[in-house]
DNA sequence: GTCTATAGTTTGATAGAC
DNA sequence: GTCTATCAAACTATAGAC
């Protein structure tokens, strides 16, 4: 052993070797989001992906075993960042969940790429099977968070309601994914606070009148 | 002139040329939807579509100047179709329109093909600039039939409400998109009627009381 | 209009030097 | 871990016979 650092002592440059490998990777997902977005899965290639992430193709081959693997980190990645922000957005609270929702649905559908991604790792996952439980696990996931925020809401409000906490949560989740990829093909048709009205109206609607 | 038959002659048999020429090309626009839908776009190849339609591969050029062009005219098929059958259940009156709106959803969801027809066309339209307009307008013309329905409603209510008839029909066409692909991942978070419940909460919640 | 055969690219992935 | 060089396979599209 020539080096004298302990395993697991932080780098002590950020031009470490490890950090530049790190980086790296992070530059070939950055890369891979751009590219997998325009041109879609089938249509990418490693080169372009290489050539964006200022590296060889080789060197890709060295983090990602193949085309298919670096595309699922790539989801995974987006799938991780975005349950991180579901929990923080939820832990402030019902009345500021609406705008928040509203600007994350902006800010997916205005991005360049988000929204593409999320309709191909959509479309990766109705064609495999082992990755398409995998996706529909993170929806469940993400949907039971929000399943839970809407019992909260039905029980402050001490109301009944004509669809299960359950349901709310999969008309919400579509509903949002709905209306992201509507404002990418017509941003016009969906106005910044769109979402949130809907929603406000449809919580509203979904009260029974009590029995008697 | 070997042939007696006048210009404009119905083909006395099914056989005949114009016919088969005919049964050709929906025989390739149906072998499209099932390889671009199964594959993608980027991935799916000419070979496979011609193979799968029972041609070959010089035959598919004959019919469609270039793969791109058999895509389109595939989707445009599916537009043409969509927009009929909107139009069809839609005479029928509102009461009707919702079970049928259900029914078309689980035929789109859990159809082979279709739910990944509609993703792979929104894709393109993101892609490209042409195509995502003529998209756009399609879109427009059948939100355009479903605001005239909501405004009928509204009226017939004698109630206003809280988004535009425009906004109305923009989330019914989102939610229901959005709930295609939901069903289609997770078909158990999606029942049977879930799209038709949610519209009818959703109308009554939209109720905004009269002033005073 | 449909076929066979093929031209001309581009692709995903690997080998070996450093 | 990154590079250059390379391979075998697959691709879209065309040419010419029938």
């Amino acid at each position: 052993m020539s080096s004298a650092a302990p395993e697991g002592e932080p780098p002590r440059r950020a031009g470490s070797r490890a950090a530049a490998k790190a980086r790296t990777h992070e530059n070939l997902l950055d890369a891979g989001l751009a590219v997998f977005a325009d041109r879609g899965y089938g249509a990418a290639s490693v080169e372009e992906i290489a050539r964006r992430a200022g590296v060889s193709v080789g060197s890709v081959y060295a983090h990602f075993s193949s085309k298919e693997k670096l595309f699922l980190a790539l989801i995974e990645r987006r799938a991780d960042r975005e349950f991180a922000a579901a929990e923080t957005e939820l832990a402030d609270g019902f009345d500021a969940v609406l705008p928040a929702l509203d600007r994350r649905l902006r800010e997916e559908a205005d991005s360049d790429h988000l929204a593409m991604l999320g309709a191909e790792a959509w479309l990766y996952a109705v064609r495999s099977t082992e990755f398409g439980e995998g996706l529909a696990a993170h929806q469940a996931r993400v949907q039971q968070v929000v399943a839970g925020l809407v019992a909260t809401e039905r029980e402050r409000r001490g109301v009944a309601w004509s669809l299960d906490d359950s349901e709310v949560a999969a008309v919400v989740d579509a509903l949002y994914r709905g209306l992201v990829q509507q404002r990418r093909l017509r941003p016009e048709s969906v106005a910044d606070d769109l979402f949130g009205r809907t929603l406000t109206a449809l919580l509203r609607g979904l009260e029974v009148p009590p029995p008697g």
